[in-house]
DNA sequence: TGTAATGTATCTATCACTAGATAGATTGTC
DNA sequence: GACAATCTATCTAGTGATAGATACATTACA
């Protein structure tokens, strides 16, 4: 089984070809979108053929929906690993925002992100997965913010801090790529910190 | 010419199927992307054929830097309405952000915001285009808040206000248009009228 | 008559996706 | 333990659809 697998020298579980597509998806869509993924490139880049592929991920959107289960997955156990520190808001937000700086980092647009734009192109069971993500996260911040409420010096409610934040972040990650720069991701960091006392 | 066509009935300019292909492409691409654009379909939409297209554009990237170019110029003539009115910088803002609402009223994505996410399938030419549409936007809001400096009661640079203007209306369009609402358009707005007396 | 615009017909490349076969591992059953 | 049945993961080979692009012929117009 994939899961049992493990370098017995290293410990490290070795990564089944499943994995190795998913991982290659996630990088290209970050970076090309979800249109300019071929089923035959990513065979290529991990050694298979493309009909391979079909057989772990039969269509394109079985391979979407499995890349924002997991990218959502991992993203919110980021979310919980903050909310359960015993930090201050300030260093709680700036931890959120981290994530995005990591992503910038790599010259990478957020998974969600680029694939919102190609809304489109996607079926309702993925819209609503992506859908999901935001609100999701939206929420997260809305209570993160309600909980340290002493801690904030403005009159906006935490709803209207928590989508400006969100969008905010996801508006600068596109544009700081274009631009190849991270001024943008500076200026919401350097903005909602003065919410903060 | 084109130019010169005006139906002599009605006075109004006949749009030669450039122009057609142009009005047809742009809002394709607002809607789906660059990439999910095809010559084919834009000529049975406007009723010619593929081969026609490509006697107005050359390649696609003729097709979209025209779209490029025309989006900026009409976007910037709105702004250069905008800073030769007698307005307060309350109204100002509020018309500025009017731009963005009337894309989204229209369920579709800023013509280079979506290209900016397809930046990787551009050539450099069209990326610098696209660099310059958010650089001179951003410039234009700077000089709009050094210029009415007094109706501002915040601490925080015209730079970053707008950097984060800018990115917060590209994200929230981009959110509000797949969760069908205008909420975070509506946030944006709020917060950013919150730093003007 | 010349040029602007469109059409015909085709090329090449790539796409997602499928059928059918196979080697090897796993599991069920007597 | 042995053998049958099944599952996993891959392959070869190919489908039809669609993409951008091109050479060349034709038409419309001023």
């Amino acid at each position: 089984m994939l899961f049992d697998s493990i370098n017995h020298l290293t410990g490290i579980p070795m990564k089944g070809n499943r994995e190795k597509l998913e991982d290659n998806a996630r990088h290209a869509v970050q970076v090309g979108g979800l249109k300019s993924l071929s089923f035959r490139t990513m065979a290529e880049e991990i050694g298979i053929k493309s009909s391979s592929v079909h057989y772990h991920f039969p269509d394109k959107s079985d391979l979407a929906r499995a890349l924002i289960e997991r990218y959502s997955e991992e993203f919110f156990r980021a979310l919980r690993d903050i909310s359960n520190k015993r930090w201050k808001l300030r260093r709680k937000i700036k931890e959120f925002i981290a994530i995005f700086e990591a992503v910038a980092e790599q010259k990478k647009f957020c998974l969600c992100g680029m694939m919102a734009a190609e809304v489109e192109q996607l079926d309702q069971r993925n819209r609503d997965l992506l859908a999901q993500y935001f609100i999701g996260t939206e929420k997260w911040i809305i209570q993160l913010l309600n909980e340290h409420q002493d801690e904030l010096n403005t009159e906006i409610s935490s709803a209207v801090l928590a989508r400006s934040l969100l969008s905010g972040l996801e508006g600068a990650l596109l544009l700081d790529r274009l631009l190849d720069d991270k001024q943008r991701l500076k200026a919401q960091k350097e903005l909602f910190m003065s919410f903060i006392s």
